[in-house]
RNA sequence: GGGCGGUUAGCUCAGUUGGUUAGAGCAUUGCGUUGACAUCGCAAAGGCCGUAGGUUCGAGUCCUAUACCGCCCA
């Protein structure tokens, strides 16, 4: 007997752990049809995700947190489908990020990466990605991912890298590729350029500098413009007025003159210039504002960069050369106005571009750079949506997609860095051709010269990320896996990425693979702080999944993230949240430990057929259907409704109620508690199939303790088809139909947990100790059989004497002093003699009577409606039975109340 | 300027083919430790579902407008 005993609380720190090494030995992560492998069936379709690549600088934070938990319950569930599974993990180089960690790491020795020179350099970070790269691994280990970790990847691994080549090389010789000037966004802080994705624009307050563009023809003439960047005068090449402004005419074709440098710049009309805004007339620096750059263009006008790559004047800047941009802004601006140039300055919001990373002012800057042509990789990603080969969830995401690849630019792809894929790129010192190609070459392809040298710049990140869901996979070898695996299934993960990443694999996969990378993207929400605040280190709100995780456990992490989030919205997370779901899988450990005691109570065999209680019959059913509900939300990404109605049922319907029961039925022996027994393992066994995507660790480690308990019991008790290896592999549950009997049975077991409540909350008034055994009378009417049969579990649940309760047809006498309910025409006294005051009786009743007769004016105004007409006969058959039994309640009430005297 | 999301109990949120007394967790209050569970149980209180119209027999749910908050794009 005592074997079967388990510690009366869930011990998730000597429990994860464990579970997560034995998973990962036994292989249960792998796919269960591997096309590497002997007895390879190229037939079955498999599910397969690619991770989204965590920094490998990265340290865990909630979302990593959520997207593990979101994927891991797709794949767990998939698994258990029987669908061999596939989960690949890995990590990008994170050009940015990294060289900034390891250029902070050579300053402590008071190095800078200069001095040690470029494959010192790389060495070293190398060097820190194999110290730091695999924490981050680790961490999301502890969430329970059940990826294939022999297939973990890493951008600059030297496949990966050759995909990068591949792809590179491919759109170069499609003519995608090109190098060339062009305005970009420079960062001056880390000296490279960088994408327009990675700009973010703030409304800052700033000031609206007014100033004279004097006429160069002497006449004295002036044209007012006012300007936000008084430092980029220095590089205007033209002043632009509105082709119909009648009051700046005249000025049209005419010179005008750059103040302090005196060179002058024409005069010209563009239909672009706001008449409304500032003077109405606007200066032009094609090398410094991308508007100005466009309008510079058209007009074939000058293009001059007064900035060199630290932000600073360079040698076109005259006299304020050497000069930081905003320290020149001032001193212009100064010497303007001892010119006389000033008219005036006025408040303004500035909308000013900073850097994604850091946050440092960027500045726009004529830059020879490498771009991909995207038009035409936009327009395929587009297509793929459009006719439904991928689909977003949630579907307004769609909408969101197409406006951006609709309007997208040019991608600049080359960065200023050393971390990363090298451009593929010879130039010849000779011929000054270029040479593009996969494998590193050591002569010019077109002159044969050995004075090459290749490009210094390295790849935005995410050009290689955008290969992911296949580079991962062998491309562009056709190794047996790319042939699988891919397309792979489901794309998962934040809303914030789609641009970056989702878009981007979208283009790369159909333009290298011809074939969409996946056919659904799952976009979860951001994580905030209980408020609704971001989460920030400054603001001190930051939750640390790892301390979650060691507090309360992983579970109660990965059901919270899951359940408290819809898909593409923002969640608030509290520690509170996840104390409730701790308790959750407290609870169902608990509810285990009683099912695995239970077994004792069981014959070793059943001497009849299966005669179910109503309590049996009403667990089952319920149970099917929510099997049903989980099925069909899964199917519908709802896994937050599923996680939800599982909760529910376990805690609420199978622990609250069912439990309760099982214990009477338990104690009458034979095979009553052998069929109980049998319901209570199977309701346990199905509950943890279905809970094991959400929460793996405790379900797991309960399964087994009830695995083995049935197993050692002489009936076994086993599973259709068998108890399997691990839950984690486990069947899913199959759905049923109901079968006719369910609704009557459903709605018996209703009648009888709402007698229940309606003794126990008249218990609770009239002040009995719970405890306290009453006697009780119930006048059961049509329900006479029902509730008769029902009466040992109506009166263990509600506490009455069994030996002085009596369920009868229809009473002649009503009890005096006693307590009465009534419910669907069902009486219940409690003769309290002694507790039962006639006046706060009567007012009690009388009050009830109130509602019932407000309930029956309800219906029935209800039911004059066109209601019964025009709704469905089930709908309004539904609304007259409701009105029967507040018919019936309101005359056992009127009753009552006239016994009462 | 364009687009999207949110607005439901004190707080944080569910509520997906419209079905007629709107749910949970936390917080609050009362009672309670009965052999699964105090990381608990039983109950109570708490909501003109942002506002105004409309469609419908019926609207938290669909449509229109609007206010406020937030996000994305330009």
């Amino acid at each position: 007997m005592s074997e079967n005993v388990l510690p009366k609380t869930y011990d998730f720190s000597s429990t994860e752990q464990r579970l997560y090494r034995w998973w990962e030995a036994n292989g249960f992560f792998k796919p269960a049809n591997d096309p590497n492998k002997a007895g390879f069936d190229p037939a079955i379709k498999p599910f397969v995700i690619s991770i989204p690549p965590p920094n490998v600088t990265g340290e865990l934070h909630l979302g990593h947190a959520m997207f593990v938990a979101m994927e891991d319950l797709m794949i767990r569930y998939h698994r258990m489908k029987g669908v061999p599974t596939l989960w690949v993990p890995g990590s990008d180089h994170a050009g940015i990020a990294t060289q900034l960690q390891v250029e902070r790491a050579l300053l402590r020795e008071g190095l800078t990466r200069e001095q040690i020179g470029r494959d010192e350099f790389i060495r070293r970070a190398w060097e820190w990605k194999e110290k730091y790269g695999g924490i981050i691994f680790q961490q999301i280990r502890r969430l329970g991912a059940s990826c294939d970790w022999d297939r973990t990847r890493f951008t600059l691994d030297e496949g990966l890298s050759r995909a990068v080549r591949e792809a590179f090389v491919r759109l170069y010789e499609k003519g995608l590729i090109y190098r060339g000037p062009r305005l970009i966004n420079w960062s001056p802080g880390l000296r490279t350029a960088v994408s327009d994705l990675e700009v973010e624009y703030s409304e800052e307050p700033g000031t609206l500098f007014y100033f004279k563009y004097m006429l160069a023809d002497g006449s004295g003439e002036y044209i007012p413009v006012a300007t936000v960047r008084p430092e980029t005068i220095l590089g205007d090449t033209a002043v632009a007025v509105h082709p119909d402004d009648e009051r700046y005419r005249k000025f049209v074709g005419r010179k005008a003159l750059v103040p302090i440098l005196g060179r002058a710049i024409p005069v010209i009309a563009d239909a672009y210039v706001d008449r409304e805004f500032g003077t109405g007339a606007l200066k032009i620096t094609p090398g410094h504002d991308p508007n100005d750059y466009r309008i510079g263009l058209e007009h074939k006008l000058e293009i001059i960069s007064v900035l060199d790559e630290f932000a600073r004047i360079n040698k076109n800047g005259g006299i304020y050369e050497g000069m930081d941009r905003f320290e020149c802004r001032q001193k212009l601006w100064e010497d303007m106005r001892a010119a006389g140039l000033v008219i005036k300055e006025q408040p303004y919001t500035l909308n000013v571009p900073r850097s994604q990373r850091g946050g440092e002012i960027i500045e726009p800057m004529l830059s020879t750079q490498w771009f991909v042509r995207i038009q035409p990789l936009a327009q395929a990603a587009l297509e793929a949506v459009w006719d439904g080969r991928i689909r977003i969830v949630p579907e307004r995401f769609t909408k969101v997609y197409y406006n951006w690849l609709e309007n997208i630019q040019d991608w600049c792809i080359s960065r200023q860095l050393w971390w990363g894929h090298r451009i593929p790129v010879w130039y010849c010192d000779d011929c000054k051709e270029m040479t593009v190609s996969r494998q590193d070459v050591d002569t010019c392809l077109h002159c044969g010269s050995t004075r090459i040298h290749q490009d210094p710049d390295v790849l935005d990140t995410w050009f290689s990320s955008g290969l992911w869901p296949f580079s991962t996979l062998g491309w562009p070898e056709n190794t047996p896996d790319l042939g699988y695996f891919y397309p792979t299934s489901v794309l998962e993960t934040g809303y914030d990425i789609l641009f970056f990443w989702v878009a981007r694999m979208i283009m790369s996969g159909l333009e290298f693979t011809g074939q969409p990378p996946f056919h659904t993207v799952y976009l979860h929400g951001l994580i905030r702080d209980e408020h609704g605040q971001k989460m920030s280190k400054t603001k001190g709100n930051v939750i640390d999944p790892l301390e979650v995780m060691n507090e309360l456990g992983t579970d109660a992490l990965r059901f919270t993230l899951l359940v408290g989030s819809t898909p593409g919205n923002d969640m608030n997370l509290s520690v509170k949240k996840v104390e409730a779901n701790r308790n959750f899988a407290n609870k169902v450990w608990n509810a285990g430990r009683f099912v695995i005691g239970a077994l004792d109570h069981s014959p070793s065999s059943p001497v009849m057929d299966a005669h179910w209680t109503l309590a049996d019959s009403w667990i089952w059913a319920r149970l099917r259907s929510l099997t049903r509900e989980v099925e069909r939300l899964f199917a519908s990404y709802q896994y937050g409704e599923a996680g939800r109605q599982i909760y529910e049922f376990f805690w609420s319907e199978f622990a609250d109620w069912y439990v309760e029961i099982a214990k009477l039925q338990l104690a009458e022996g034979g095979d009553r508690a052998y069929y109980t027994v049998l319901t209570l393992t199977r309701v346990l066994d199905t509950c943890l199939r279905l809970l094991h995507p959400f929460t793996p660790f405790v379900t797991e480690e309960l399964w087994g303790h009830l695995k083995r308990a049935c197993q050692s019991h002489p009936a076994g008790f086993a599973p259709k088809g068998g108890w399997e290896e691990a839950l984690i592999v486990a069947r899913w549950p199959e759905t049923r139909e109901d079968e006719g009997w369910e609704t009557q049975k459903v709605a018996d077991f209703a009648l009888v947990q709402e007698i229940v409540r309606a003794i126990r909350n008249l218990r609770a008034e009239k002040k009995v100790t719970p405890g306290k055994k009453i006697p009780a009378l119930m006048a059961a009417g049509e329900k006479l059989v029902l509730l008769s049969s029902q009466q040992a579990v109506i009166a263990a649940l509600a506490h009455l004497d069994s030996k002085d309760f009596q369920v009868v047809d229809a009473l002649n006498e009503k009890p005096q002093n006693a307590a009465s309910v009534v419910h669907a025409g069902v009486e219940i006294y409690l003769p309290l003699a002694g507790m039962v005051d006639a006046e706060a009786e009567r007012a009690r009743l009388e009050k009830e009577l109130q509602e019932a007769l407000l309930q029956i004016e309800r219906l029935e105004n209800l039911l004059k409606s066109p209601f019964a007409q025009k709704a469905p006969a089930p709908v309004v058959e539904k609304e007259k039975e409701k009105l029967a039994g507040f018919h019936q309640t309101a005359e056992k009430l009127k009753e009552q109340i006239r016994n009462l005297g």
